[in-house]
DNA sequence: GTAGATGCAAACTGTTTGCAATCGG
DNA sequence: CCGATTGCAAACAGTTTGCATCTAC
């Protein structure tokens, strides 16, 4: 039985074909919460489906970035971490162990549509700070 | 005759001696307005003195930030590009041919000094799109 | 059957590091 | 003079690519 799968159907669409690695990239992205870097999708694709080579992940991630249906995010000296939520909201890095959280402000209003010449397209909001983890442990940064 | 040179100054007082490498890096980065990478650092230092390493601009750039004289970008997949103004600003990021430009609306007035238990410290704006003459030219970016 | 997808290993890019030689204070 | 700094080359991490094999349709 083969489960209902958004990303799937998209693909489809766009006269990609479906493949099991594919088909749990995708279900491995959609359940994701917490940004996960391609290697974090490589491992927990793996736990699924065994075989699944790390270079597989990195064609599929790039082909839903261009396709607009992930975002990728790149925030200071990190490995780029993928993003499944594509509306218009804002982030919160810790700065001490890396976890980095959704937060729903959507600062639209405040995009100017052009600005020094520039056509604006979209913004990026990025929050910096120290999760509560963090807070109450050394003060010192923990992971990277 | 020696320069002028606010940040050999700052070096000076934190005990780091001063090299004619670090001096030189440090008067191309208070002269550049363009957001350079190590590598565009790198090559302007060496047109003023030919042998200077990569490897030290590197490591000087890292005790910039690491002082706080400095700051590090890194935008979307970009190699990391070094700001010297540490004043609280944003960012236009043309998508087309990679310029990187400032703009000084501070939206620290929006930003939560707390948020989801996150102690919030800083925060960074960037907006995307494309500059003036990539909206002249071909609709495709050029260079990354 | 065939165009497209996969897996592997090798290549690449940007960055960091170990270490012997050198230099600033 | 001595510890800090440099340059080199090698190491690294993350990502991309070439290509022979395999598979979805």
């Amino acid at each position: 039985m083969e489960t209902a799968c958004a990303l799937c159907e998209r693909l489809r669409d766009n006269g990609y074909s479906i493949t099991p690695q594919r088909r749990t990239i995708f279900e491995v992205l959609e359940g994701a919460h917490h940004h996960p870097s391609a290697e974090e999708v490589h491992e927990e694709v793996r736990r699924r489906l065994p075989d699944v080579s790390l270079a597989t992940v990195y064609k599929t991630l790039k082909e839903l970035v261009a396709m607009g249906e992930i975002r990728e995010l790149n925030f200071h000296g990190d490995r780029s971490r993928f993003d499944p939520r594509m509306d218009s909201h804002s982030h919160l890095k810790c700065e001490g162990c890396g976890r980095l959280e959704d937060i729903d402000d959507d600062f639209a209003a405040l995009v100017p549509s052009q600005r020094h010449g520039f056509r604006v397209k979209r913004h990026e909001v990025v929050f910096y700070g120290q999760c509560p983890d963090c807070q109450k442990s050394a003060p010192a940064s923990r992971k990277r």
